[in-house]
RNA sequence: UGGGGAGUAGCCAAGCGGUAAGGCACCGGGUUUUGGUCCCGGCACUCGAGGGUUCAAAUCCUUCCUCCCCAGCCA
């Protein structure tokens, strides 16, 4: 992808920014990044789009991504969310080429940059509760005033700091405060606090610590240390740019580049820590990794692959733009890779009976079936068929709407792969009226699903012999919300008022071929006519079960939804 | 009302003074042993609005409008 001068195609105006700094020579043409999440939840499709940029341009630059923790808040921060993490981005297919990185591992040599503020006249402890500070600081339209504590003399405040640090003072009473303009129009700049005191355990350094850096002063700090090139974030972190750079410039050290970029929103679905927390706690979900949860281990359940993932984000660009992508981009996207890799197989979710008053009682024969046409490589395979057989429902009707191309009375459809067979009649229960029984003749000279004397049948269905079937259940997921921005509650509502009912559908007698109740967790297929399904994590011999990750395109719904 | 950003099709998004790429969605049509896939065609006389500069403006200047972010000892 770059060409000798060490450039690449740019694709988006970040790899733009970097092509032009490539030119001038800046970092020595070197390229590192990094992705920096705080180990306070799972991983979801929009830190998707920044591992896959941070970790893309790295790629395409001949440089280096780091996976760092931004770890700087003991209170919020868990080992789990680690571990997940890490799983996560590996997931994905990401190399971070070393260990892990941690921002906690600076805490020492932030403490010397703080020391070195106080010492320069440009830091100083502060003593205002945080209410006050919170008065001191002014409004969006009113400058702050100074705290009395603001003058303070280096050599008081690099005592009291140290005995911040000793643990001699309880939580919340002081502060580290960077001095820089308390009637700055931007209010990052009024003197923003550097460290707090939290006499709490980390997850890494213990008791090591009892105070700890804030994000502004600790994450430029982080990214220089690491040497990296271009520190790239998102959107709410443009009006935090100034101080990014003011605490660079006056340690004097590495300077890395901020980039901001707008961050991921998709239709159907939410995306903000909290709410996916809210969704898992309230038992909307089963966890954070739910098959209809936007996370990446929700994804992987629902049998989404990274390829489709690392497909999706790079067709959704990278812009400044505030934008919420349409869900149908990333099912398309998923729709796409399964169809070149899904082995074929035939599953009937909502059974009715099909008897064959032709075919000889207790014969059977082994049909041939293509396991993928879009991959000859994918070879063949048998299927058991006999007189009774399976279809679904759906697929029958006594009376048929105009356009219905399927089995109804005196109609002859061709079953995949085996026979033509013509309705004769439709059994029912008398007492409900529903249907309980098909009856068909099969035409002997049509085996493989073709006809000699060249005749069209009205569609092609899919089946299980009824005798081979296995039984399993089946998980039809759709879509979380039924709105389209589920956050766009009026009064009084909220976002789960608007989940969808339907979005976990439990069929538990679905009938399937003999050969999918030996397939292994996480192996996808496409169930004929269906959509692409994954054998679920609980999937075994005698208890098959199948998630839907995505319906095939139904062009047949669509028409009934019309007409409707 | 202070500061910082953004407005190109239903949704993303290229475009960087020379006459509106591409994808998704949608609508037609063809192929098809999946109403899938695939293939072909249609989808912005106009770029938030108005003025101006220019032979020429989505691109430059200007005024206005709309939306987003910021008042955590969160990140």
């Amino acid at each position: 992808m770059s060409d000798i001068n060490n450039k690449v195609e740019s694709t988006d105006f970040i790899r733009e920014i970097i092509n032009g700094d490539m030119e001038t020579g800046k970092n020595g043409g070197r390229v590192i990044t990094r992705f920096p999440p705080e180990p306070n939840g799972y991983l979801h499709i929009g830190h998707a789009k920044a591992i896959c940029l941070n970790f893309g341009i790295a790629s395409d630059y001949k440089g280096s991504c780091n996976l760092r923790f931004d770890d700087t808040n003991p209170v919020k921060e868990e080992e789990d969310y680690v571990r997940s993490i890490i799983e996560d981005v590996k997931w994905l297919g990401f190399d971070w080429g070393k260990e892990v990185l941690f921002a906690s591992d600076y805490f020492e040599f932030m403490y010397e940059c703080a020391v070195n503020l106080i010492k320069k006249g440009k830091a100083y402890v502060d003593d205002l509760t945080g209410d006050e500070i919170r008065e001191y600081r002014g409004t969006l339209t009113e400058p702050g005033k100074d705290s009395p504590h603001r003058g303070r003399k280096p050599e008081e405040n690099l005592e009291l700091f140290e005995r911040m640090r000793k643990g001699e003072f309880p939580d919340g009473s002081r502060v580290l405060r960077a001095r820089i303009d308390m009637s700055s129009g931007n209010i990052n700049m009024r003197d923003p606090v550097m460290y707090r005191i939290m006499h709490a355990p980390h997850h890494r350094t213990g008791d090591g610590w009892c105070i700890y850096p804030m994000y502004d002063f600790a994450h430029g700090i982080e990214d220089s240390v690491e040497g990296i090139t271009h520190s790239i974030c998102t959107l709410e972190f443009e009006n935090h740019r100034p101080l990014y750079d003011w605490f660079l410039d006056e340690l004097g050290i590495h300077h890395p580049q901020q980039i901001e970029f707008a961050r991921l929103n998709l239709t159907y679905t939410v995306m903000s820590k909290r709410k996916l927390l809210r969704l898992v706690e309230d038992g909307h979900v089963s966890g954070w990794d739910d098959p209809r949860m936007p996370t990446i281990s929700g994804l992987r359940r629902r049998g989404y692959t990274p390829g489709a993932i690392r497909d999706f984000c790079e067709r959704i660009g990278v812009a400044k733009t505030n934008s919420t992508v349409d869900m149908a981009l990333l099912e398309h996207c998923i729709r796409e890779d399964l169809n070149r890799r899904a082995m074929r197989v035939m599953a009937v979710l909502d059974p009715v009976k099909v008897v064959i008053e032709n075919y000889p009682e207790g014969r059977e024969e082994l049909v041939e079936a293509v396991n993928n046409p879009e991959d000859p490589s994918a070879g063949k395979r048998e299927i058991p068929f006999s007189r009774t057989l399976y279809i679904e429902r759906e697929d029958f009707r006594e009376d048929p709407p105009k356009k219905f191309f399927r089995l109804a009375p005196g109609r002859e459809v061709r079953l995949k792969h085996a026979y033509y067979v013509k309705c004769r009649e439709a059994v029912k229960d008398p007492s409900t009226g529903e249907i309980t029984e098909i009856r068909c003749t099969y035409d002997p000279d049509t085996r493989g699903g073709w006809s000699a004397d060249g005749r069209k049948v009205m569609g092609t269905l899919h089946w299980v012999s009824a005798p081979h079937a296995r039984n399993a259940r089946v998980r039809l997921y759709d879509r979380l919300f039924t709105e389209e921005n589920p956050d766009s509650a009026g009064e009084g509502r909220t976002f789960t008022d608007f989940l969808n009912p339907e979005s976990c559908r439990n069929l538990d007698s679905c009938k399937v071929e003999p050969a999918l109740a030996s397939a292994a967790p996480g192996n996808v297929f496409q169930f004929l006519r269906l959509g692409y399904f994954c054998a679920d994590m609980e999937t075994s011999e005698t208890d098959p079960v199948f998630n839907r990750t995505i319906s095939l395109k139904d062009t047949w719904a669509k028409i009934e939804k019309k007409s409707r």
